[in-house]
DNA sequence: CTATCTGTTCAGTAATACTTCACAATATGG
DNA sequence: CCATATTGTGAAGTATTACTGAACAGATAG
């Protein structure tokens, strides 16, 4: 009988987890530095200790089973929560200043938390701040491999394993072209120009579209805001977009109606785990004390 | 500059987890079945790759940093998923039945789900069911440390890393000593016998006890329900018992008020994770069958 | 068929972890 | 005060382990 609890190694883990994101053994063996050999031999060492084969051999190629992937994702979060404890005591024991990896939407980077950004990164020059501008459901993702220290997008509402802080409400508001008017009933509205349907919002979109009785035919899709504004502008359809972006800098589009078609809530997200890089709490506590004062 | 994510073996990570848990290094050192300058190596060679220091050194003796726990915890946690993977790949991958590890604190494995247990026992001969009969608490700590794979306890209702299945509503109520009547109100009742103070259960019952203004004065604390029950009967104070207990068997107790002073949910726990034993599923799904039918 | 890609196997070598032994610093007890 | 046990550390030797490099075998393409 195998020991209860075997004794791995983390380079074992990795190497299914590189096997997982890439195509072959062989390209990620690359990604990892190490020969195919070695990949073979610790895989092969890793199904001993486990007492399980993780790969069936057909012909040539290695096949996984079912229950691979769920061994390769456990794998996946004990990576993960190394990599956590290790940069935070890394950045607290060895008393560094680190860096930190704050992930933003378009709209909070560009719009609403500028200021606090410039503020936050003059009150610490010694801390790296690292920005990457995705949409949400980037963001999430790189905040559960541990890629993000912590990510400021639309709520994840108890999905997943995060905490989020609120930061504020955004409202969104259906916008059409210019001098369609007047505004008939929702059945009237169309065609549409929004957000790719792969996106969280876009879900939203469609579904409050879709309780309003309007039809939902879309014309085009983009990531970028200002395309959907100018499109809009030129006649081509309708959208629906957050206010602060609709109706900001030279060209404003003008509500098709009074009141915003839903209201959205922006906070930052933690990927949950006792350890956390020092830096988060206060760069949270900024970005809160800028939005509400 | 170090690795990004070092190379550890879960070797050192047991070792600064048993360290933890006993209080010398020699203990601990024992208690892994190594020498102690094994242990002393293991941890040089994990504060190396850690970069950073976990422990200091006073005099003679080694005292660890303030940051230290949280390294501990996340190794702890980090075993805890292996150890819970490791389990669930073998039942499954290695075709085996294995042995499923229950918890129930008293009354369920008594009294609410002695039948549904035969029955599921009789029709899975081979799975070797495991029971361990707890407070909610223990059972609890256990689930954590992946000592069990599923608990019928109180309801944790969102504290700690569980999920939960409701399964029933349990009711208490106050008994009085026979022949006490009639029945004043709360400001006469006492003195008490209950659950001890470190119970769950008794928590509850302090908090209700002094809402509807009952003096609480406790004559006598036991985890065993019948020795409550037998201790009322000879006049020795009141009590606060599940229904089911109290007025079950040959001695019954009789309320002292109608309607129950307050009801608890019991619930089939797991720990959270993506990795659970085959079995737990249909074993849950059995319970919920039997208390709902 | 040749050429190239795949993953495996087999040496040989470098790194690593463990035990044994010796030792320094603390108690504990007479 | 000096014995005596105990705790943690360090050094040497040994066994295990992990890696590279080369040779090998199935698969696929031109």
């Amino acid at each position: 009988m195998d020991d209860a609890v075997p004794n791995l190694s983390t380079a074992q883990l990795n190497y299914l987890v590189a096997i997982t994101r890439h195509r072959t053994w062989a390209e990620a063996a690359a990604s990892l530095q190490v020969t195919p050999s070695a990949l073979s031999q610790g895989i092969a060492e890793l199904e001993r200790r486990l007492g399980v084969p993780l790969f069936a051999t057909d012909g040539r190629r290695r096949v996984p089973h079912e229950y691979t992937a769920t061994v390769a994702h456990a794998a996946e979060r004990m990576l993960a929560d190394l990599d956590q404890v290790t940069r935070w005591v890394r950045a607290v024991g060895g008393g560094q200043i680190g860096r930190l990896r704050v992930g933003m939407i378009d709209i909070a980077a560009v719009h609403y938390c500028t200021a606090a950004l410039r503020t936050f990164r003059r009150a610490h020059p010694k801390l790296d701040v690292g920005l990457t501008v995705a949409p949400t459901g980037e963001l999430l993702g790189r905040l559960e491999r541990n890629e993000l220290d912590v990510a400021v997008c639309v709520d994840p509402e108890g999905s997943g394993p995060f905490d989020s802080t609120p930061l504020l409400s955004d409202a969104l508001a259906v916008y059409a072209p210019p001098g369609v008017a007047p505004i008939g009933p929702p059945s009237t509205w169309g065609p549409w120009l929004l957000f790719p349907s792969a996106s969280r919002t876009r879900t939203a979109i469609d579904q409050r579209l879709r309780a309003i009785g309007a039809p939902l035919v879309v014309e085009m899709e983009s990531h970028q805001p200002e395309v959907l504004v100018e499109m809009v502008r030129l006649g081509l359809g309708w959208t629906v977009l957050p206010t602060t972006q609709a109706e900001h800098g030279p060209h404003r589009l003008s509500r098709a109606s009074a009141e915003p078609l839903f209201t959205r809530t922006v906070s930052a997200v933690t990927r949950r785990g006792g350890a956390q890089h020092p830096a988060v709490a206060p760069f949270v506590a900024a970005l809160v004390a800028a939005l509400s004062g």
